[in-house]
DNA sequence: GCCAACGTTGGC
DNA sequence: GCCAACGTTGGC
């Protein structure tokens, strides 16, 4: 994944738009599965049709993805779950190290204020652990112009920089963990019903890092 | 640790 | 612009 925090991707959705995403990210807890209509089902990326005008559909929930045990690439450890989000001062963080232009382009969207599921990817138990805030919009990510860091990128010159992160601050965590085989299973029965989690693109992209959430259908 | 899926690179 | 080779992601 991408770097330190990797952006890893996933993330959920919302809806409609508007303000609620408090909402819907609560009712999502609360029914666990965001199986209530405001529970977001996560869209992908299908852009162009809905509503918005083409080329950005707007998305008020994310889920990004970071790997909660240690791993070393080329030397260093790039383990960052939900714990060490807790313990850096204010909660806060950079998300950088995301190397992925379409992970990069949903990063690029992200609005201050709006919510993020955070999920914990490539471990004993993948799924969603916490909900956290983005506070600070795409910015130029400063690990692509630094050659100890993992996710420097050679290519990528100061005057135009290639890759953003954002930043996001830890809000509180899930009422209880959602484990990926458990919204793979909303996510096959949706598919089938037309719930809101037809879309997921946790289960239909499960490669992207950063990813917009919609409460589908 | 394996490996399928997928994104990127580069020759032609 | 096609596509094979290669690299990475991430579940299992």
């Amino acid at each position: 994944m991408p770097p330190k925090k990797m952006a890893r991707a996933s993330t959920t959705a919302a809806t409609s738009g508007k303000d609620d995403s408090d909402k819907a990210i609560s009712s999502a807890k609360r029914t666990v599965g965001w199986k209530r209509k405001a529970a977001a089902s996560v869209e992908t990326g299908n852009r162009k049709d809905s509503s918005e005008s083409p080329g950005s559909a707007q998305y008020c929930h994310w889920l990004i993805k970071s790997e909660p045990e240690s791993r070393l690439e080329k030397g260093i450890d790039v383990k960052f779950g939900i714990e060490d989000l807790k313990a850096l001062p204010n909660q806060t963080s950079c998300w950088d190290g995301v190397r992925n232009y379409q992970a990069r382009n949903f990063m690029r969207q992200m609005k201050e204020g709006q919510l993020a599921f955070f999920y914990h990817s490539n471990c004993k138990e993948p799924g969603i652990a916490a909900v956290v805030k983005i506070v600070k919009k795409a910015y130029a990510d400063h690990t692509q112009f630094d050659e100890t860091d993992v996710h420097y990128d050679a290519t990528s010159k100061p005057d135009k920089p290639k890759w953003s992160m954002v930043d996001v601050q830890y809000q509180r965590m899930m009422k209880r963990f959602l484990p990926l085989s458990e919204l793979k299973k909303y996510h096959l029965q949706h598919r089938s019903t037309g719930g809101p989690l037809k879309d997921m693109m946790l289960c239909t992209r499960a490669r992207l890092s950063v990813q917009p959430l919609t409460t589908g259908a």
